[in-house]
DNA sequence: GGGCTCCGCCTTTTT
DNA sequence: GGCGGAGCCC
């Protein structure tokens, strides 16, 4: 790389234009005029992303350094320089909220002029409008559909079972992912591992993908992976066409490069490569900017590829790298709390960065502890009420899952407190089953020939066309060959079918052609509801008496409000399919609920953190799946959520938690254990305190979670010192941490359900046995914290009475406290082992045992038939003792 | 052909 | 605990 054009360096300290004016002046372009109002306010480094705009450039931007800004402003400097109109612009998002937000900041900066800006979108919307151009050097039209995930499966149901396979053994939704996987790495049939190829459907996972392409062809359809796959194939076997999009794009830009996946790489690489030929002609490469940072690569899972922005000056030789790391949005303890954490990840190309708002009146990241997520909402609910009552905006909250199940329980509190809230890219509108119908509706009218959608609604609302009808048509459209409602309108002229179902029959194919013809005529908003109308789809919903039925004809009222937006039919279907998501209104005030996934990019006064545990964040599955890079990209996702803050960010973690329905005992993250003592605070629980499951703190060697090393003032608080007090006489050999199930007698779910009697007569002793839990030294030498726990109990607003079957343990109290333990409550013991030990094991603690996925292990706790076993290689594991042997 | 019941799986994240 | 699918019965 030059040394010169690096980082900070260069650009920055030049007259204004830096390397873009020198390069334009070379070519004999005009200078960049004198610094223009958009530039105002930009730093060095900024200003240099900005104004460096020829050649490839590649901007590290770390968590609020303003990267948004840099964009678009880069874009408005290349509109106002008059280097390239804005349809010679490509600028690829990740997400239509990234474009959409764009869009609009592109045109507060050059005055409301971006709808001439054509090539502004996601990959994948830029993908369809590149296939449309070309649809048939991929065996398609330009009028093609997007299948949805729903299609897709649905098809390749129909491919596995044409295959004589078993769909259970081999689900079509594997399946899918599979082929998802192998589209993101730009995968074609021949192209996949043979080992990928064989491990499917008893080795034919090649000719199912085959086949699903085949059909794709003949159905006219693309899915979200083609709209990648089709354009790269397009652009490799057609230098033309791809001469002509290097002809067109004279800058590109690409955010959160970090997340590009390899297929999405290839394309870009196609684009905005250097060609030999543009060589020749004496043209430079294209100017490519690619924006990313690796610290928030979180889409590993979809097949991003870190990999992609580490390797972009081997791909872009010459490259020009800018940092920037000055941070406008977070205190210095909450970028101090991040950084900390960030710093134990391996690999990154490190970032450091620095921000000038320091003043002692901050606050620092907090971290509190609750009993149950019960808890952990009604505290959260209680603090959101106290920032309100102090004059805070409920739009400038957010609370931050890590899992979309965390929710509901938000969620149900706040309904409860009458606290607004909005859920962002929860279920999706476009998604629910009436949008997806009435969609498949519109869908046949313009496109005859979608069988998908056809087959989705040609039965519902019901109108007597069952199996056996709907195979006999199937039947008679493979073998005429015909798309299946050209088939239905055949066959309801003949007498294959019964007189019943042929007339229903009849009546679906008479309502498509008058549907079909009315298209070009009528308003489209108003023949949508006509056909929504006449088909008896809404009578269906008006008929149904069930609780969903007057949101699903709210749902349909609003579709169809929302395709007034919308030039056509045809037009509204193209920009559903892609955009999956609903503007929400901001209009109310009302606290963010997200998963942190979606949270990238945002940022908010104060950010809620729950559900910092074991297993939920980091996500077991992550751990199990990914290793240790699955663990840093699960550390990566605390990081955005930390940076995500302005002012005030707020951990929490709890010590059970139901997951599948089911109690478990949880420890706290070990990401707490990395946060950096000096911007942390653990806070004295403002409720009733919220201990520890017993014995459940740490388990990742030494960590200040389990008590072993909380010496300095921050973990050194009251309620900090009885955590760790309460977590080290839990009474559990070696304090470390494990899942443990309550609820159904702690069984695994598969026989949860024949003990649902048993769980019954549990709960009602247990209720008996609370009172029990008031006194204070029984409790005491139960479990954590039995003051709050009384407390809790004398508490007129507690509604531990209203508590039903298979709710979580009471601290101090719990099942698993006076099992493990042997506390002072014996009726509950004995419930315990009643509902626990059906069959005594084989097992005693000392044994070692062998699993044939965790490998050896010590057994640690033998409670009836469920092991507790410290695997030497996976940690410590709750199995059935059927899942082990003597080792 | 429709409706009911039971079973199994699920819940990481999304264009 | 909740949903969808399959199978059974009417």
């Amino acid at each position: 790389m030059d040394e010169t054009r690096d980082q900070n360096a260069a650009p920055a300290g030049r007259p204004q234009g830096g390397i873009a004016a020198r390069a334009l002046a070379a070519r004999g372009g005009p200078v960049a005029p004198p610094a223009a109002d958009y530039l105002a306010g930009l730093n060095p480094e900024q200003r240099a992303a900005v104004e460096t705009t020829e050649g490839p450039v590649l901007v590290l931007a770390g968590a609020g350094t303003g990267k948004t800004r840099v964009l678009t402003t880069r874009i408005a400097h290349i509109l106002a320089t008059r280097r390239a109109f804005p349809s010679q612009i490509l600028a690829v998002t990740f997400t239509n909220k990234a474009a959409r937000e764009m869009k609009t900041r592109i045109g507060h900066l050059v005055g409301g002029e971006v709808e001439g800006m054509p090539w502004l979108g996601t990959f994948h919307s830029i993908g369809v409008k590149i296939l449309r151009r070309h649809a048939e050097l991929v065996g398609l039209k330009s009028n093609f559909t997007i299948l949805d995930t729903d299609d897709q499966i649905r098809l390749i149901k129909q491919l596995i079972q044409a295959e004589n396979l078993d769909d259970k053994r081999w689900p079509a939704r594997t399946f899918a992912n599979l082929m998802d996987g192998w589209k993101n790495k730009g995968l074609t049939p021949d192209k996949i591992p043979e080992g990928d190829a064989r491990a499917f459907a008893e080795g034919r996972g090649r000719t199912l993908y085959r086949a699903y392409q085949d059909r794709l062809v003949s159905l006219n359809a693309a899915d979200f992976g083609d709209l990648l796959m089709h354009p790269i194939a397009i652009f490799r076997d057609h230098p033309d066409v791809l001469a002509d999009y290097h002809r067109r794009f004279r800058y590109i830009l690409v955010d959160e490069y970090q997340d590009t996946n390899v297929a999405q790489y290839l394309w870009l690489r196609l684009l905005a490569q250097h060609s030999p030929e543009r060589a020749q002609n004496g043209q430079e490469g294209v100017n490519v900017c690619c924006v990313g940072d690796d610290d928030q690569s979180i889409y590993g899972w979809r097949g991003a590829e870190v990999d992609n922005i580490l390797r972009f000056e081997r791909d872009f030789p010459g490259a020009t790298v800018i940092r920037l790391e000055r941070n406008y949005r977070s205190t210095a303890h909450i970028l101090g709390a991040a950084a900390g954490l960030i710093s134990v990840n391996q690999d990154r190309l490190g970032k450091t960065l620095y921000t000038d708002l320091h003043d002692p009146e901050h606050e620092k990241v907090t971290v509190s502890a609750g009993w149950d997520s019960e808890e952990e909402a009604r505290a959260i609910g209680e603090e959101i009420e106290q920032l309100q009552r102090k004059g805070a905006k409920l739009n400038d909250m957010a609370i931050l899952v890590r899992a979309s199940f965390q929710m509901r329980e938000f969620e149900d509190r706040f309904v409860t407190l009458g606290l607004n809230y909005r859920v962002i890219g929860g279920p999706r509108f476009y998604e629910r089953q009436e949008i997806r119908d009435a969609l498949a509706y519109f869908r046949c009218v313009c496109q005859p020939a979608d069988d998908l959608a056809f087959e989705r609604i040609v039965n519902t609302p019901k109108r007597g066309l069952g199996d056996a009808a709907i195979r006999l048509l199937h039947d008679y459209a493979r073998a005429k060959g015909l798309p299946l409602l050209a088939a239905a309108a055949d066959l309801v002229g003949g007498d294959e079918l019964k007189a019943r179902p042929r007339a229903a029959l009849a009546e679906v194919v008479r309502n498509f052609e008058r549907w079909s013809g009315l298209l070009s005529t009528m308003r489209h908003t108003d023949l949508g509801e006509m056909i929504l109308d006449e088909s008896g789809y809404t009578e269906m919903w008006q008929a149904d008496r069930s609780a969903e039925a007057p949101g699903r004809l709210e749902n349909l009222k609003e579709l169809i409000r929302s395709m007034d937006d919308y030039e056509s039919l045809p037009g509204f279907l193209e920009h559903i399919a892609l955009v999956m998501d609903t503007e929400q209104n901001a209009e109310t005030d009302a606290v963010s609920i997200m998963t942190l996934h979606s949270a990238k990019g945002l940022e908010f006064e104060t950010v809620f953190l729950p559900g910092w545990e074991e297993g939920l964040f980091p996500h077991q599955r992550s751990l199990d799946e990914g290793g240790r890079s699955g663990l840093e990209e699960e550390r990566r996702l605390a990081y955005v959520g930390i940076t995500r803050g302005k002012r005030r960010v707020k951990i929490w973690f709890v010590s059970n938690r139901r997951i599948h329905g089911m109690w478990q005992s949880t420890i706290p993250s070990r990401f707490l254990d990395e946060l950096p003592e000096d911007h942390v605070d653990v806070l004295e629980p403002s409720t009733s305190y919220g201990g520890y499951g017993a014995g459940g703190m740490g388990g990742y060697g030494a960590s200040r979670w389990d008590g072993n090393a909380f010496s300095t003032s921050s973990y050194g608080t009251p309620g900090w010192r009885r955590a760790q007090a309460a977590g080290g006489s839990g009474g559990y050999a070696g304090g470390r941490g494990r899942a443990i199930e309550y609820g159904e007698g702690g069984v695994s779910g598969s026989d949860a359900r024949s003990r649902a009697s048993a769980t019954a007569d549990k709960y009602i002793a247990r209720d008996g046995a609370a009172g029990g839990s008031g006194r204070p030294d029984a409790a005491a030498r139960a479990g954590p914290d039995r003051a709050g726990f009384a407390g809790r109990l004398s508490d007129p607003f507690s509604d531990n009475r209203s508590r039903g079957a298979n709710q979580p343990p009471r601290k101090g109290g719990g099942l698993y406290s006076s099992a493990r333990a042997g506390g002072p409550r014996e009726i509950e013991g004995t419930l315990v082992a009643k509902s626990v030990a059906d069959e005594p094991s084989r097992f005693s603690a000392g044994d070692r045992v062998f699993h044939i996925k965790f490998g050896t292990g010590t057994v640690a706790v033998v409670e009836g038939n469920k092991l507790t076993v410290d695997f030497d290689r996976a940690g410590q594991k709750r199995v059935l003792d059927g899942f082990v042997e003597p080792a």
